[in-house]
DNA sequence: TATTGTTATACTCTATAACTATA
DNA sequence: TATAGTTATAGAGTATAACAATA
């Protein structure tokens, strides 16, 4: 006979433990479609804001410059992203996104709904809306960029 | 002028990034007693349970046994677990937690409240309770086990 | 001098396979 | 033949340091 540990209940744990499904069921999709959790964050920043250069999306992503210019060669080889020269400072590049780029965040943004009602299917309209609302408060508190996910930093602090 | 990426307020991916934030700040707890959260998943699970086997401590956290050698290594170097020879298949090691390793488990389950107080300072007791519950709801829908977290898996599946 | 992008090297973590001793 | 534990090797991912071009 065995009982859970006393954390097992606990906030903490459980954010931890159904956010890394949550998170793990996100990459499946995202795998699905041929790209990393790290590429897509690179994707979606393009396509919410304006163009960036490698280091501005290094920046904002959390992902150091030496990670990010491999990571830019994949997603030029895939055809998501194309590098052009900075016109007001020629040592950066320009990131913009492609057509198939645009085409790629959208379609993964379509498939979010489906996971959304797999995640909390055993949830009520209502219950998700609360949820949902405190999930957002807490990521105000602690001070969490919207769509940005933490675990694309290269360093874990 | 940027917006935020459509996913941002989705279930998946909240749950996702308070999570990954929520596992951070554990860690860092468990860093500063000196233990990772491989060896505090293994810990809290012989506390909560009867001794077990290196194989079954694999199984029941998702650990291949390969690496669970070098983790009980560390463990029992550290004075937490100790290696006995099992007395009903000579193959195989009971692992027993130590005085030690038991009072490690106890003072992290000390600190957790106050980790909680932090994730949480922005919500009232009762939005707190209303989290808990909804957590625990959609932890029980995804099946997962209780204080398992799967991120301790070595095959990320 | 400092910064952007780049490359090279070392280090860590994990996956795979094989070995030994028991069953 | 199968299983528990162990070890070795190779591969992926990351950190650090350096370099060339430009500011």
């Amino acid at each position: 006979m065995s009982s859970s540990p006393s954390y097992a209940s606990s906030l903490a744990f459980l954010l931890s433990q159904v956010g890394a499904r949550s998170a793990q069921l996100f990459g499946e999709r995202l795998a699905r479609k041929g790209i990393s959790a790290r590429a897509f964050g690179v994707l979606s920043n393009l396509d919410a804001g304006r163009t960036q250069t490698q280091q501005q999306l290094s920046d904002a992503l959390g992902i150091h410059r030496n990670n990010m210019v491999g990571l830019i060669d994949e997603m030029e080889a895939a055809g998501w992203v194309a590098r052009h020269r900075s016109m007001v400072d020629r040592r950066a590049f320009d990131v913009r996104l492609t057509d198939a780029g645009a085409a790629l965040v959208k379609a993964v943004a379509h498939d979010i709904p489906d996971l959304d009602d797999l995640i909390s299917r055993t949830l009520t309209i209502e219950q998700r809306n609360v949820l949902t609302a405190l999930l957002l408060q807490i990521a105000q508190g602690l001070e969490l960029k919207a769509g940005i996910h933490p675990h694309l930093s290269s360093t874990p602090r």
